[in-house]
Formats: structure tokens, C-alpha cells, sequence
DNA sequence: CAGTATCCAGACGGATACTG
DNA sequence: CAGTATCCGTCTGGATACTG
């Protein structure tokens, strides 16, 4: 943090982020694609339907959409074996691997969940504040 | 990670996630709210068109919403001024500032946007691999 | 098994206009 | 200034059914 208010500062900043951290987000936290990740992160190689199982309120076609957006940005490996029955299995890139520190981190912060709880039911409790009364 | 494959393991988990660290993305990393907190959080205090001229695209509708959200989820606090062009003051609150680390380590994955980006433009001029031909 | 193909509803968010 | 009120288009993602 630098000051207060900080109305002076004329930064305009490029249109959708004035903030150098929405990419990352966009990329790593959009639906679905952080279970996918955590899951194939945590436990290792996944075949389709293991996922499928595994994530159970997914259905495969926006499954497959998540899979194949990770595995265009490099997060995912997807491996084909022609067999009979076909087999395809996903694993984690060493990119993907990369984000163990945060996986961490945002698991760490799960301690605070209940926090955010208690401040939920406070506020529901208040009744409308100052200057918001309906 | 554990073990390969991991189908052997029955955990159904319960519906939504298997996944721990689902939550806290929900409360801390839906649309807008990355931009809103960051931006609290690095530059301090904000009245409301402050906040809407630093995050530009952002529509007096939907940031009125982001902040009720938060402020309802305890990251930010909200403050009143009833004076004659009323004044109303953001800023972040303590469990909104404990999400600091996280920030540090998002921005600091930012530097593997470009392998993202290589990782597209390879995916993209591959013609369609084995399994997946149209 | 590992997806595709369709169809569709409903949430999200943008534009615009108005108010205490 | 700090919102609220409306209207409305878009797009995601769910349900369902089918295929190589």
C-alpha cells in the first residue's frame, strides 16, 4: 500500500485491468479448471472417465472443453494410446507443477472460510446501514 | 501427488468439489473481484468513482454489487461520510489484507504468462493430433 | 472408453436513465 | 457523489442423445 486515497494518481491504465494479476486468475481459476488442476496436481495421471468420476457434478462435455483449454496453455498433457478400447490419460505439465506453491497458499487460506462466514451472517443480521436504507 | 492412475481409490467426495481449494477461489476470485481487492489492497482507500476510474471498464451496476459481495464476505469495509455530496470510503479490511501472500504469489506465476502464450501459438499450428481428428 | 452434437435455460453483466 | 432501477443481449454451462 502506498497512500491514502489516492485519487491523485492519473494512472489510466490499459482498458480491463489496472490490476497485473487478473491474467493469471483468468487463466488458472476460471470454472472447473481448478478442481481439473488440483485433482490431476494431487493424484497424479487420469484417465477421462476417472476425472469425470472423480469432479461428479461435471458433465464431459464442459469437461472436455476445461481439458482441452488447459492443454492448449501447456498446464495439461493429454496422451492418446490407440487401443482397442481407447485410453486417454491426463497429467499435470511441469507449468501446471508450477502452481503447487499457490495451490498451497490458497489451501492455507482456507483456514479463514469460517471468517468469512461469521461475516456473512453479521451482516445478514444488521439491518440496512446508514446512507443504504432502502 | 500419490500414486499413478489413482482409480483405485472410491472417495466420492461430496458434490461440487473434490477439490479443497474450490471455496476460496468462489469467494476471492470471481469477475471483477480480483481488480477490486487488488487494487484496496495496494492502494489503499478508494471512494466509489475512484474504484470506478481505476478499474475503467467496470459498469456503477456491477461494482456496486462486487462491493456489497465483499463487503458482506468481511474483505472490505465500507464507510459512510453523510455529508452533502455524501462520501462513501472503501478500503480493505484485516482478513482482506491476510490475502497478501496470495497476491504476492499470483503476480509472481505472472512471469509464465509467456510460456502460456507459447504453449497457444504451438497448440494452435499443430494440426489436430491422433484421437481428435475432425 | 472418450468423446461430439444439439438444444436450451438462466445467470451475468452491459447500456442507459434516473434519484436522494 | 453514490448509487438504484430497468431492460436486455450474450454466453456459459447443463441435460440429453449419439458415435468412432
Amino acid at each position: 500500500m502506498t497512500n491514502d486515497t489516492a485519487s491523485a494518481s492519473p494512472v489510466a491504465v490499459a482498458p480491463e485491468q489496472a490490476c497485473p494479476i487478473t491474467p493469471v486468475v483468468d487463466i488458472v481459476f476460471s470454472r472447473w479448471t481448478t478442481s481439473i488442476l488440483w485433482t490431476l496436481h494431487e493424484y497424479g495421471r487420469h484417465r477421462f472417465v476417472e476425472l469425470e468420476r472423480r469432479i461428479t457434478t461435471i458433465t464431459p462435455k464442459v469437461l472436455t472443453e476445461r481439458l482441452r483449454q488447459l492443454e492448449r496453455d501447456g498446464l495439461v498433457v493429454r496422451t492418446y494410446h490407440p487401443e482397442v478400447p481407447p485410453r486417454v490419460e491426463y497429467e499435470i505439465s511441469d507449468l501446471g507443477r508450477s502452481l503447487g506453491p499457490l495451490f498451497a497458499a490458497l489451501a492455507g487460506w482456507s483456514v479463514n472460510l469460517g471468517k468469512v462466514e461469521q461475516a456473512r451472517l453479521e451482516y445478514d443480521a444488521k439491518e440496512p446501514a446508514r446512507g443504504r436504507r432502502k
